[in-house]
DNA sequence: TTGTATGCGTTATCAA
DNA sequence: TTGATAACGCATACAA
């Protein structure tokens, strides 16, 4: 009825525990050498009782947990499901588990997460944060815990860093416009707080300037990287009034989500996308095929990021020698679709 | 350095680490009584040195790990996200922390999950599977890991379940198609060897008998609850020959990302909808506020499910008593929008 | 009311 | 090559 432990191994195969742990562990590379014979007899032991080794018990001795923990934003975001995903394929090959932390993006769930790795012990942490500082993550590396961090935010804290070339994709973003042949092209962007809001509007800018496109200001406005806000904002930029004369040819939302609703409130008030505006976001989500027009976005690769976020991690876990900082960038990709 | 032990708080507070351990763990409800003077000074040691309980040591001794385990087939549909969050946000009130799962819905993958839930010692889990056998449940509980399952698959093994009442709910989507005015509706249904699709097309039959229309078998299509074959089916329906014909005047898809590439496609071949074809799906996916028109669907509410799950699961954890075996249902909500 | 001692299941150090 | 044995950090029965 109890899970059978190493003793029971030990006293069914005739050995001592160790010796039952010393196969387990597969010293026979190492110093320790044990006879075939009884190397067969423990394994035999194991096979009849069905032993397995306690992960719980190992841990206390080894100080390992072989537990990572993720910490996102919000997992109803589509992008992040994709990101835990991709990090779970990576963990799930050598045998790590995943603690799976919705912080819904507030600065209290995020020291929370915080202390419950302190306390579990994890081995290491991917953190997708806009609210740490440097500091929490000092707790975390001074308590022997291995960080990595999504997206740029932690870019000055001593840690790695995976994260997409945003500025250069909507770079590319905007050749594709200015290709298309659009001068006026506005911008809804994020909130200026947020690294990626800063940095697509930035990419905005350097795209204008690479095609010799004077900066507007009036065609630039904020938004939250959600639908509320948007209609106030395209209503400014393209009046209905104005329509036919001197209105922006094409809009380059900040995210997906912005942008849909930018093609939701733009048709409503009658105009054609894209023959009058065209469209564009940024993150590809799975809504941006199903909308009509499909949306033209940027691809980021979550899925990638994840893996190379636990591959990080792993690889400090797998050596005793101190790795150097290290900053991954992952391939983005231009999806051109229906509304440019 | 070093992290602080319960010997550190004891040597610094000049006591015993079993008083460490009575002031930690509230005993002074119980038998053990501490003086409130000696109380005060361990808590005063702990708050110096930053004292906290180690995880991992305390669930050697007490086997139990504070973790719960969650197992979904698909982290990119996005009716997990909502219930893995629903079940964190429960968890998270206990202090127990969720490994997330996903098992790409594949046996391999299901039956990995449970040996690892087996090695970590984990206190409980959700189950949502598709191939799991109610012997693998058994090892589970075998092993003293509570289970809870949600969806109806699992009805019949000797474990909780928390599901929506599906059949009822399409019930209710027939009424409201009918109430409509529709008399020819067409269903196209998900895998029969899936529990809800099989459930589905129940209520499908029975909405049809409870408004006296009899059923006519050419109207009904299977599918795989994905995009493909959705076009051939719906063109098998809605030869675009017939139009204006005796063709269906509603149709109501399995699930709404069949529903959705039914509109799209629909639409493309020149059907209005829902003037000449009502359509509706089922489980209210993001996406389907998005489309064009926005579908008509059931909302289950897997946030709920998934804070019921995590719910039943630490009322066993909560107590020693045997719990007898509960089935409950989660309210689910008809979504009517534009398609209908 | 507090302290002593033991064990949870491992791994790893030392002898044998 | 193998076997005792000591931690790992904590909770608790029992003794004081």
């Amino acid at each position: 009825m109890r899970r059978p432990t190493q003793k029971d191994v030990a006293r069914l195969a005739g050995v001592s525990r160790a010796t039952v742990s010393y196969v387990i562990n597969g010293r026979s590379g190492g110093k320790v050498q044990i006879t075939e014979g009884t190397r067969r007899r423990v394994l035999k032991a194991i096979e009849t009782l069905g032993y397995q080794p306690d992960f719980t018990a190992r841990s206390l001795r080894t100080q390992r947990t072989h537990l990572l923990a993720i910490m996102v934003p919000d997992l109803t975001n589509p992008f992040y499901p994709l990101l835990v995903r991709g990090a779970q394929t990576a963990a799930d090959e050598q045998d790590y588990q995943i603690l799976v932390y919705d912080s819904d993006d507030t600065p209290t769930r995020e020291r929370k997460f915080v202390e419950t790795v302190l306390r579990r012990r994890v081995d290491g942490v991917i953190l997708v944060t806009f609210h740490l500082q440097t500091e929490d993550v000092m707790r975390l590396i001074g308590a022997g815990i291995q960080v990595v961090a999504i997206g740029g935010r932690l870019r000055t804290a001593q840690v790695d860093v995976v994260a997409t070339r945003e500025r250069l994709a909507v770079l590319e973003l905007m050749r594709h416009l200015v290709d298309r042949g659009h001068r006026r092209i506005a911008h809804l962007a994020g909130p200026q707080d947020t690294a990626a809001g800063e940095v697509r509007l930035r990419g905005y800018c350097e795209g204008l300037a690479e095609a010799g496109i004077s900066y507007d200001e009036a065609l630039v406005r904020y938004g939250t990287f959600r639908r509320e806000g948007v209609r106030d904002s395209i209503t400014a930029l393209f009046p209905p009034a104005g329509k036919g004369d001197h209105h922006p040819t094409a809009l380059f939302a900040a995210n997906d989500v912005m942008a849909i609703e930018a093609i939701r409130v733009l048709t409503g008030q009658g105009w054609r996308v894209p023959e009058d505006v065209a469209v564009c976001g940024f993150d590809n989500i799975p809504a941006a095929t199903f909308v009509r027009p499909s949306l033209t976005t940027i691809g980021q690769n979550p899925q990638a990021m994840g893996q190379q976020a636990v591959g990080l991690l792993l690889e400090r876990l797998g050596t005793e020698e101190p790795i150097e900082i290290r900053h991954v960038s992952v391939p983005y990709q231009l999806v051109i679709r229906a509304s440019t």
